[in-house]
DNA sequence: ATGACTAAATAGTCTCGCTAAGTAGTCAGA
DNA sequence: TCTGACTACTTAGCGAGACTATTTAGTCAT
């Protein structure tokens, strides 16, 4: 399983967004969302990943920060979204559908069977 | 237009298998390249992005390479797919399927409209 | 000649996801 | 009480690859 492993060059950029739509549903914090896109088939982020891209999205003014007690554990940094971070968001998420469409078109992806559908 | 210009960063590792993808109609060279994949929406691709990229295809035995001259200019470096290289294109395409519904449906892109189906 | 277009190469920069390591809080079990 | 496991955040440094910018060089029209 999992042969095709480090396409996590993938990531670059669209992370950043699927952060911020994990943050659609109410404030959350970093070790929570790398587990939530662990779930949605991300794969298990590092830490080194995850605050580092979380104290851009601060800088940048696209989620609010406030500390809160952990329950059962250290201290927990919650993230908000922003006005502008949830304009960000949804721009983002139609630049990437754009983009995503262009690429699609150009490989042609209609034309794949994979091998589920081949042997199936 | 192109108000979000610059996100040529999503074209990590993508861009790859989209110029193995302009080589499945035969043998074609970086300057052609470059200006199919614009035709195709992927942006203008520069000399300093092409051409390294060319080499490591060269480098991992995805392609062939074969000097022929120019028609009216210079000569012309042509790429051909190797069978390494078609089926490296097959499976990065079923891969970039598979990671792109990764995505998409973490991102819930069904529930976003875009200005022109609002405005329509 | 001069400039425009074609065609490839290369040096150097920057972003960002990665590895790796550290700090620190809570709690269960030996 | 000590050890380990889990939670939670931080930081330093690395590497891949798309970027900018420049160079070289062939053909052709003005």
């Amino acid at each position: 399983m999992n042969e095709r492993a480090p396409n996590s060059e993938w990531l670059r950029g669209v992370l950043e967004t699927c952060v911020l739509q994990t943050m659609v549903a109410g404030p959350t914090y970093g070790y929570q969302i790398t587990t939530q896109l662990a779930e949605a088939g991300l794969g298990e982020l590092k830490g080194g990943t995850i605050y580092p891209l979380l104290a851009r999205l601060e800088k940048k003014g696209l989620v609010s920060v406030e500390w809160r007690a952990g329950d059962g554990g250290p201290g927990r940094k919650y993230f908000a979204l922003t006005a502008d971070g949830l304009t960000e968001l949804h721009e983002a998420k139609l630049a990437w559908r754009a983009f995503n469409t262009t690429i699609s078109t150009h490989l042609d992806l209609s034309s794949v069977q994979s091998q589920q559908e081949v042997t199936s």
